[in-house]
DNA sequence: CTAGTGACTTGCAATAGACAAGTTAATTTG
DNA sequence: CAAATTAACTTGTCTATTGCAAGTCACTAG
């Protein structure tokens, strides 16, 4: 991976800085695993977006995939520590939505928890 | 513009999801204004995307245009309360981007003062 | 008068994303 | 036991976004 400057948000940016990254992100914060958990949420993700998503991620270690089932395979996707530290950014995003943007939803507490 | 969701996150990610939006906040946040000041700027921004992404960023309330000079027009752009208040989400990447991302720079600590 | 600067615009190729359909290996349902 | 369903993908086509290079327009400095 080549990134664009030594600048920490152009750092991230460059590893997540993308319409669906941190959306499924979201999703895996909020306890969704599999792939089909995450062609079901409300934005609609696409079958094709969604597989190269999922392997970058995992490439980049901000996901791990374990197969949960053999015959037929089937796996299951979980955050590393490092994506799990992305929760920070997330909650940024939200604090920010909820103040600017009119009826974006109010997430659970629970999610909105300082971490560490 | 149609959001994909009401989650804020979403919603968030819909405005400034992208490669470069967040990029161009930082330089303003930081006292860049001028369109040649983003060109300068170590990731190295093309003209054609500089352009497209400020009228995008004028249209959605982030940023405000400004003439600073007539003969010749010459533009100077600030950021709007809208726009300044994503501070926090840089500010939270800043963060995520030094502790797992090694050889990015410490921003200054100005940068990192607590908003609001 | 020529060169340079600031703020763009235009054109074209490459990459990413949207949309739809097909594949594979089971498992459930009738 | 064949037919439908499910999970996890893959493939194909089309459009949108980005990258890269060059050109334009209105001055201004030497």
């Amino acid at each position: 991976m080549k990134f664009r400057s030594g600048c920490p948000i152009a750092t991230t940016l460059d590893l997540v800085g993308d319409r669906w990254s941190l959306v499924i992100l979201r999703d895996l914060i909020n306890g969704k695993a599999k792939y089909s958990d995450f062609l079901s949420s409300p934005e609609r993700i696409t079958t094709s977006v969604l597989a190269v998503r999922l392997t970058q991620m995992e490439q980049h270690g901000l996901v791990e995939k374990s197969l949960y089932q053999s015959r037929p395979k089937r796996y299951e996707y979980k955050l590393t520590a490092k994506g799990r530290s992305l929760q920070s950014v997330l909650q940024a995003m939200c604090r920010w939505g909820n103040e600017q943007m009119p009826d974006t939803w109010i997430p659970p507490a629970e999610f909105m928890k300082p971490m560490k």
